[in-house]
DNA sequence: CCAGCAGGTAGTAGTATTACTACCTCAATT
DNA sequence: AATTGAGGTAGTAATACTACTACCTGCTGG
């Protein structure tokens, strides 16, 4: 575990991140990138042994990283860190093939724990997502997490003010396509305007209330 | 300069606050905090030359801590982080008697050029801000106060998930004119979408982020 | 080995919405 | 009284959106 590359858009927080695992493992080598797109053409030309990335980025996210990656280094495990609470993403991560989730307030030994295990060949799951994961079947208990990965990408877009053309562009997909993503959504949470969309997304912490 | 007091709620970014400090402040005698309680506890037990705290934390908000503060130590200066863009709580934050509005994907050397001026005595204010406060002397009005009676009947209904269409039938006017009314309530607000209305109404607190 | 399902994608035709312009009141000002 | 401007109201043509249907892929279970 010598190679990491480290992607987070806020410089404070790789400074804080660097000087955590540095402390621990002086002789990593740690690359820092601050968006989803450096971080494939990074491991694209580059080995790592581990990526840490943050969720939520301007452009691609940490998850759309993940999925890539999954196709050009399959055997490269990533660690995502984010703001929201496991609830919402923990899983999501876990399934698509992440190596670990881990909320940004943790405790800094709980970042080397983390690393330790993932050098190991482990998952990283807090009790709390092991929980989680055993009563799986009733994750249905909030609506949106019965939502699919893409129409949960849409749901956010949406839910921050784009319509449905400019999530198309956005996504490079017909906008037929993402109406008709659109459709399921509201049909799955009950709803019939992006407005109530937005609202939705806002209580549930989906997104914040005010713009990013 | 000497005595800072750092409150964030996420360990993670007070590594890197402190990194970033102590490499060009060597001398600086940090305390560590990670909500709005402790810093008011802290400041009335200590002193400190300045607080530089996280807007968004569980409990007391930065922006709350900023208030008392003011209460308890008029002459503290306090520097304000938050993920958010200036647009919104920038001007709040220096109304407020903050010393700084500053974003977390600032790059160090900036919290450097902040801690350095507001040492001075002055306030730490990014071109942008300046700008806003030129163009907006009057920030303290909330935009939507300059919207019309009916404007803002119109804005509640949108907001909360009508459609124009359905707007337009209880409150038995043509559609073209709700229409118009919302063309102007997004221009004076400076939004695009329903989307966006509601997400505004409900930062502005003009509606509840749950229905009913 | 293939039936059936879940997830993602999209086209067509019909519907809803918007941008632009313009008109009408009702006051307040001159 | 005439003028002005804010607030409210609409029509028309162009545009954006939706409902419905359907196809393709990859997987899972029999």
């Amino acid at each position: 575990m010598k190679r990491i590359l480290l992607a987070d858009d806020h410089s404070f927080i790789r400074r804080g991140l660097i000087q955590i695992l540095k402390d621990e493992f002086p002789a990593m080598e740690i690359t820092e990138v601050c968006d989803g797109e450096s971080i494939i053409k990074e491991i694209t030309f580059h080995d790592f042994d581990l990526v840490i990335s943050d969720l939520d980025m301007p452009g691609i996210t940490g998850l759309d990283a993940l999925e890539q990656i999954q196709l050009i280094k399959p055997h490269l495990p990533v660690l995502i860190l984010s703001v929201f609470t496991e609830d919402l993403y923990a899983v999501r991560v876990l399934k698509a093939g992440g190596s670990g989730y881990m909320n940004k307030n943790a405790a800094p030994f709980e970042l080397i724990n983390a690393v330790r295990r993932i050098a190991l060949g482990k998952k990283y799951i807090t009790p709390e997502i092991a929980e989680k994961l055993l009563m799986n079947v009733d994750t249905s208990k909030r609506p949106h997490e019965i939502l699919t990965n893409r129409e949960l990408d849409i749901l956010k877009l949406l839910a921050e003010g784009k319509t449905v053309t400019q999530v198309a562009q956005s996504l490079s997909s017909a906008l037929t396509t993402v109406s008709t993503h659109r459709s399921r959504i509201l049909e799955k949470l009950g709803l019939t305007t992006n407005s109530e969309l937005t609202r939705y997304a806002i209580a549930h912490h989906i997104i914040s209330d005010i713009p990013l």
